[in-house]
DNA sequence: TGGTAACCTTC
DNA sequence: AAGGTTACC
């Protein structure tokens, strides 16, 4: 059986997987020799795009895995005349890799084939309804597969509507963006990514990725073993809610956030569990972010973060001391420059962004985030402008 | 409200 | 310091 690649239509505009998966929204996903590697609805996944198409392959997977169902999801307003693509699966292509030039390069991996057998796959909505899919050929299970991309990418989102709109109100996003094309938000599962952002207080991205791998690997099931690499999912609020967590956390070098990630789960568990994080999808913004404030280890940045990231918020900015820079470098002429981030600054800067950038501002705010990463920098075309460069020279010799 | 320090570890 | 939160003045 040929090792291929499942296919998608999907521009690089629209989507760069290399850097909506590397800016720091989102911590387990590494390149592995070529694809970007990660588990993602109970599968582990390796993904890579051509100019034109995701590709994805699927190379472990358990059944019990809850189906992302969608409640309450807003479809964002297209313009009239954008075609809209069929999301279902209906336009996708299998791409065998030797049939095509940008897989080349793709090293040969064990891949699962699709039985052609009748298969039979059991389903969870978030519910609990419980959904059998019997599949002559596997073709269900693919259209699941990229049901569950096009939710975690949001492709429904037409992200260069989006940009140009934001080019037209922000002179300054216009002169940033057109290197950083392709950075949208995803649509991360809130329990890994509240735990996840309990951790990124204080910390960096290369520390944060470890210690998240540590978690799942402590407290959550093996999914699978491909090519002697051991895949797990994301553990469950129940299983971090244990006793000794806290402890157990300190030893693998959590630090203080040990007993944030306790106390957090049990404070979960307490109201109801994870169904109960997942509801806050259907809140109001302000009142999904007071709710999470009420947790041990949450302020108002990593509230923000979640809010964004898994809530469905696409207003939310999360302010920390990386935006807070380019405030103070890029929009100070427009906000007044303060010395310290003190709440009402905070609030302060969220409505200025939501009110240049519109309804979808949490999103433009990532570009200009990712555009600040140091590891990006090198995808800045054009050098500054000398002007800037000296500018930049003064400010330090004057301190 | 604004300001400051402690909190864990590591690149 | 590093992409913060909490406690206390």
């Amino acid at each position: 059986m040929a090792t291929f690649w499942r296919a998608f239509p999907c521009s690089k505009a629209e989507l760069d997987l290399g850097l909506t998966l590397a800016c720091g929204q989102s911590f387990r996903w590494a390149k592995i020799q070529g694809a970007l590697t990660g588990v993602l609805a109970g599968r582990v996944w390796r993904l890579s795009q051509t100019d034109t198409h995701i590709l994805y392959q699927v190379i472990g997977h358990v059944d019990n895995q809850p189906l992302p169902s969608r409640p309450g999801r807003k479809k964002q307003k297209r313009k009239s005349n954008t075609p809209i693509e069929s999301n279902n699966g209906i336009v996708e292509k299998k791409i065998k890799s030797d049939e095509k030039a940008a897989t080349k390069e793709q090293p040969k991996m064990m891949t699962q084939a699709m039985t052609s057998n009748t298969k039979v796959t059991k389903i969870k909505t978030e519910d609990g309804e419980e959904i059998t899919l019997k599949t002559e050929d596997g073709l269900a299970e693919e259209n699941i597969e990229v049901s569950i991309l096009r939710d975690y990418f949001q492709l429904d989102v037409k992200l260069t509507d989006l940009y140009e709109q934001w080019c037209k109100d922000d002179p300054h996003f216009k002169q940033v963006s057109p290197n950083f094309t392709g950075i949208r938000m995803l649509r991360q599962d809130p329990v890994e990514n509240l735990f996840s952002f309990i951790c990124s207080s204080n910390n960096h991205i290369s520390r944060i990725s470890g210690m998240v791998e540590r978690l799942c690997e402590a407290y959550s099931a093996q999914l699978c073993e491909v090519c002697g690499v051991t895949y797990y999912a994301f553990p469950t609020v129940s299983a971090l809610a244990g006793k000794g967590v806290e402890e157990r956390l300190r030893k693998l070098g959590f630090g203080y956030r040990a007993r944030y990630i306790s106390e957090t789960a049990q404070y979960i568990m307490k109201q109801g569990g994870e169904s109960w994080l997942y509801n806050l999808r259907t809140l109001p913004y302000e009142e999904a972010k007071a709710e999470l404030i009420k947790l041990s280890g949450v302020g108002a940045k990593v509230a923000d973060c979640v809010c964004l990231m898994s809530m469905d918020k696409t207003g939310a900015i999360p302010v920390d001391t990386h935006v807070w820079q380019i405030v103070n470098r890029d929009y100070k002429h427009k906000l007044g420059t303060t010395k310290t981030l003190t709440d009402k600054t905070y609030k302060e800067i969220g409505d200025f962004f939501r009110q240049l950038w519109g309804p979808y501002a949490g999103w433009a705010h990532s570009v200009l985030f990712a555009a600040d990463l140091r590891k990006f920098q090198e995808l800045k075309s054009s050098p500054e402008k000398k002007g800037d460069i000296k500018k930049s020279m003064k400010k330090k010799k004057s301190r």
